[in-house]
DNA sequence: GTGTCGCCTTGATCTCGGTCAATTCGCGCT
DNA sequence: AGCGCGAATTGACCGAGATCAAGGCGACAC
């Protein structure tokens, strides 16, 4: 069975925040850093709760969401392996609670890093910092995508623009895409309903534009697909 | 009239970014910063254009904003006296292009900052990038609430959301707010249409929430509004 | 004053996507 | 194989908010 592997330099080397510390720095890291693993479903934090960690994904899924009180949740975002999430946590004031939940999708494997320890790097480290802050930037480009998303554009453009970003980079011509995720996890990350997820997906593939088969789905035709996304 | 005053030490010092610099450093901003007036309607930056300059407002109103090519408009932002923008914009690649666009609601007056003197000071001062980074960690926190509130609650809520933000600190019974804002403007930050905007404003009049006189807006029950936030 | 230009408001109607409900599918389990 | 459960699909209906279309109300110019 899998057994999880205690995180060595080279693991860490590789992650974005860490490929410029030098050796000393890099063992401060991977002095405080634990390996969690999740089953499916299992929670890793809550919206609000205070923080003391952030994460490297491993292996497996993970969403970050927000509830409503009336039982809806929205993913905000699906973390993918080789992925961080919740490093911009540890700037906040106070208990700096995290700003949404997270939980397995399927079973995962995470490495989870004190921020205090990272805290004390930046302090050293500027290019770090630099790196940080491109990253955090990035992000924040990436929400006012989809703030206009949400506010500007359809289900189906959203849902058009989303299997477009799946496109394996490198492939053409009618790829073939793997849904790893859920559908209902997929459509609540585009803010649709799964009934209208479902919908749409038929449409389109209706039109000729795709095949569906289950978790598979073929684009048939990019082109329209890229035309729905330019307007 | 208003002359347009250049910058001095002590003006800039009481921008957040620039609270902890030195003589030098303070002297390398000042001597690259441009002070900018737009009138009413004038473009600052448009969306995708590439950028060199970040900004602070000292008199006016700015909207940041998203167009769509049907003619719709998304107000992401609506940047206020004393509050800097797109100072994380010079983290991106390449050109380094804005997110949004920027457009004065009213003659306004700014501050322009070249990006290459804050990098440069970054480089030197890891107290001021532990500012930027805690600067942009609660915009990444506030974009989180705003898709929170786009995809998991409805207009009404929204706005009275906003409206609730508007109160001045300090005062807490039938504050009287003044929409310095157009309220089209607030309806498109809100992602209302302005019809239903001044629809749900009518709604919320009659209930006794509060009074409605053009710009001005009487609270008259707070609470009732608490209540429509909190669920 | 009166005209006019924007913005706001109000009314009538439409529509996209949500909700509710009923199957059906797929997969793991015994 | 047959069972059971959650996910996905499909259908019928609904509703919040958008759209379309008139007015109304200032503010400003002349």
């Amino acid at each position: 069975m899998d057994k999880a592997l205690s995180p060595d330099p080279g693991e860490l080397r590789g992650i974005y925040l860490f490929s410029v510390l030098d050796e000393e720095q890099l063992a401060s890291v991977l002095n405080t850093t634990r390996v969690v693993r999740l089953a499916e479903g299992e929670r890793l934090f809550d919206h609000g709760q205070p923080s003391q960690h952030y994460f490297f994904l491993r292996a497996g899924e993970i969403k970050l969401f927000r509830s409503a009180r009336d039982g809806g949740e929205k993913v905000i975002e699906i973390v993918r392996r080789g992925e961080t999430f919740a490093e911009a946590v540890m700037f906040m004031e106070e208990a700096k609670p995290y700003p949404v939940s997270a939980q397995a999708i399927v079973a995962s494997e995470l490495l989870a890093f004190e921020q205090a320890s990272l805290l004390g790097i930046l302090e050293q480290s500027t290019p770090t910092c630099m790196r940080l802050m491109a990253g955090m930037s990035r992000r924040l480009r990436q929400q006012v995508d989809e703030i206009d998303r949400l506010t500007l554009h359809n289900a189906t453009y959203r849902l058009a623009t989303y299997l477009l970003q799946q496109i394996p980079p490198g492939v053409l011509e009618s790829p073939q895409l793997h849904l790893t995720t859920p559908k209902h996890v997929v459509a609540s990350r585009l803010a649709i309903q799964p009934e209208t997820f479902s919908r749409i997906l038929a449409r389109l593939a209706e039109k000729g534009c795709m095949e569906v088969h289950g978790q598979n789905i073929v684009l048939i035709d990019i082109e329209a697909l890229r035309t729905i996304v330019s307007q």
